[in-house]
RNA sequence: CGUCCUGGUU
């Protein structure tokens, strides 16, 4: 059984999809159960590939052999179904978590929320969070998260910054991923001041940018032409105890290749090299 | 140890 629980998790690591797929259900018709934490993986592989009957029939398989099934598993069924775009499965998964004794969690309501943005159903996403904050199944950081980039992305800038603050209120603390989406949204938008006091807002309150944080700041001065401000950006990073990921470097590397500086970009190029990473 | 949020190229 462990020999066949790491086998599949090989073949998932391999990205081998579908024969992860056949192991675990070999495994199933002959009586094994296979771990929780490999099957689950094993449906949300499946599921960002909009393979939603796939998953369904390992969901239905786990339940005729009588294999345990948690949390995790129905909010992958439920994401898979999201992310097909079947909204009517995906509901139809939330209750049958009800009917199965294992009520939806604050994971299946982010999921919900995501999902619904995805498919455009902005009203719907937003229903699901003003739920969540009337009847006291606390939103956490995450739930609030996905609806400020949604906001981001629809260039709402002035409402993400409301609801950032109604969260703080609400007693839900903002993380590093809620400023990088601001972030992200001032860069959008090329409001650059505002970036930059978001930026410093960050350090402010006492948040650690990443490299997520720096790599978002540095291209939207690329893409603006301002090589002092990305080599600011970027010297900054070790004030901040963060070292250099091969993204921020090849963001730093495109800066010079947009200017002509070629040697440096070279420089650059060589770093990644020696890492084995991808550039362009 | 598994499911939900953010970065370069497209």
């Amino acid at each position: 059984e462990e020999r066949r629980n790491a086998a599949v998790v090989q073949a998932l690591k391999h990205g081998h999809i579908e024969s992860a797929q056949r192991l675990l259900e070999d495994m199933v018709r002959s009586g094994y159960a296979p771990s929780r934490f490999v099957t689950s993986q094993a449906m949300a592989f499946l599921g960002r590939l909009k393979k939603a009957d796939e998953v369904e029939a390992l969901f239905q398989l786990l339940l005729r052999q009588g294999c345990p099934i948690d949390t995790v598993i129905h909010n992958c069924v439920v994401a898979a179904y999201g992310e097909a775009g079947n909204f009517a499965a995906m509901e139809a998964a939330v209750e049958r978590m009800r009917a199965m004794q294992c009520p939806p969690d604050v994971v299946t309501s982010n999921t919900l929320i995501r999902k619904y943005l995805l498919g455009g159903r902005v009203e719907q996403a937003l229903g699901i969070l003003r739920v969540m904050r009337r009847d006291g199944s606390a939103p956490n950081a995450r739930s609030y998260n996905t609806v400020l980039g949604m906001l981001c992305e629809a260039g709402q800038l002035d409402a993400a910054h409301d609801l950032m603050q109604e969260m703080r209120e609400e007693g839900c603390t903002p993380t590093n991923v809620s400023y990088n989406i601001i972030i992200k949204g001032y860069a959008k938008a090329r409001q650059l001041e505002d970036m930059d006091k978001c930026f410093q807002g960050m350090v402010d309150a006492g948040f650690k940018p990443d490299n997520i944080t720096f790599g978002q700041c540095m291209s939207a001065h690329r893409d603006a032409c301002a090589l002092e401000k990305v080599e600011e950006y970027f010297n900054l990073m070790a004030q901040h105890g963060c070292a250099p990921d091969a993204m921020t470097l090849s963001i730093l590397a495109s800066t010079y290749g947009k200017l002509a500086r070629l040697d440096k970009q070279q420089e650059l190029h060589d770093e990644l090299d020696s890492r084995g990473y991808r550039y362009d």
